[in-house]
DNA sequence: ACACAGTGTCAAATATTATTTACATGAAGT
DNA sequence: ACTTCATGTAAATAATATTTGACACTGTGT
């Protein structure tokens, strides 16, 4: 199909909500602080379920922290 | 924290798009017939990739598609 | 009766994601 | 210099998602 890749705005929205730490993200998500860090860096994607717990601390939809790039999305 | 649950509509979406099978949507999204069974009967949730997969399918928004269900969600 | 398409399920194996533990760095404060 | 805090990384392990292959059930058509 094509190299797609889901990019995040964690550590973008972590520092827009007074400087969120990683560990305060990870307590509020249920997951440890790695989990978090792999995330932000693009290791690899959560399960859906984290992704929406994670939506939830920022109260936003998902897909204001999770975008999908497809390749015939046109982006320049 | 509590018991939250992902529901989706995908069998309801793929009655409404001309009466998709299980095994086109399964080669659509590139997994197996059986994931998708899985998915659709709620034995796991698939991995935010697949998801963001299946909503481009339905051209619909994630969120259309997936719904997290928590506790204190707008419950009066 | 027979074949076939769509669906459900089950078990075992593989792939991917999550957790733990531990160590490292830089910035800020004492 | 020393400590604390926030962050990055790596390896081993646990947990979950996905695949493979098989078999069964129902409805439809021949």
């Amino acid at each position: 199909m094509s190299k797609c890749r889901i990019n995040n705005e964690i550590r973008k929205l972590r520092f827009l909500s007074n400087e969120m730490t990683q560990q305060e993200l990870a307590d509020r998500t249920g997951v440890t602080r790695q989990t978090i860090v792999a995330i932000e860096n693009g290791k690899y994607s959560p399960t859906l379920e984290l992704a929406f717990r994670i939506a939830e601390v920022f109260k936003l939809p998902l897909e204001d922290i999770f975008t999908y790039q497809t390749d015939d999305d046109g982006k320049k």
